[in-house]
DNA sequence: CTTGACCTTCCACCATACTGGAAGGAGTAG
DNA sequence: CTACTCCTTCCAGTATGGTGGAAGGTCAAG
């Protein structure tokens, strides 16, 4: 069934990660407690490349480690996950989609501000008028408050 | 000429961040050093609120407080910064753009993952195929769930 | 037996942006 | 005088996701 047992750095070189990172997520609960061989040097099924993919993909989804340890640890209890990812995966999209809408709105606003710049090059505030006027849409007050 | 000179915590209060966060940007050099009354307390002019605005308006046009240091750095040395922020605002912006393009592939990923789910609620995976599929699109071995 | 690769543990550090708290000085009110 | 608030410095910790290195154990080759 199970082939081959690796250890730390063949499984690290098969999932792309560093053995630092691997004693890493074993340390903040992201890995189990991996078997020891004799000598004490941990070893791994081939199910551990597949386990680390995993993370490597989540991270890239944006969950965070302590999400993805709660994820594998419901599936280490048994009960598979999806139900939920499937929630986790909702909120994210919902964050998501709050942080895009912020972050075009910041865009845009670079952007008009650099326009401005073009249009008129010179301006008077406490540092530069492109950080402190476009957040002021409005005249900024002049001096006195 | 100028008005009245404030202590730290009116600063503090007028700018609305911690006397905490004003001593820590003027330990990392975002804030000049300020002149000091005969007891040793620091002492600001009400320019410093500008300045800390200013600070706070960069945070949220998501500069770091490095890139902010050396804009004010600049301002200091007596060149106006504007060209060099001008610079590192585009940069934002293209930076920003890549950043949006990832977060709506993602956004658009997760979306699709968890109509797919809808369609067809089980799966095969090493940990939970929500996370698994959508970044290898096409069929994965099925071993794991 | 020595060398070298690989493994172990543990402690410390990187960046980012702060926050908390201790220990002690300064200034004002009663 | 005490009490209280505000100020000072300095050290340490928060959260996130790791990386670096020391000191020492294990194992196979030469």
């Amino acid at each position: 069934m199970s082939g081959k047992q690796l250890r730390i750095s063949e499984l690290g070189k098969r999932a792309g990660v560093s053995t630092k990172t691997i004693r890493f997520y074993e340390a903040i609960g992201v890995l189990p407690l991996p078997a020891r061989v004799t000598n004490g040097y941990r070893t791994y099924s081939a199910d551990a490349v597949d386990v680390l993919h995993f993370v490597k993909q989540a991270q890239g989804l944006g969950l965070t480690l302590a999400e993805i340890k709660e994820i594998i640890a419901i599936r280490r209890g048994g009960r598979p996950p999806c139900q939920h990812v499937y929630k986790l995966l909702q909120e994210k999209v919902v964050a998501l989609d709050r942080k895009l809408r912020d972050l075009i709105a910041l865009r845009d606003r670079l952007q008009e501000s650099l326009a401005a710049w073009r249009r008129q090059p010179a301006g008077k505030a406490a540092v530069c008028h492109h950080i402190e006027s476009p957040a002021r849409p409005r005249q900024r007050r002049a001096q006195g408050d």
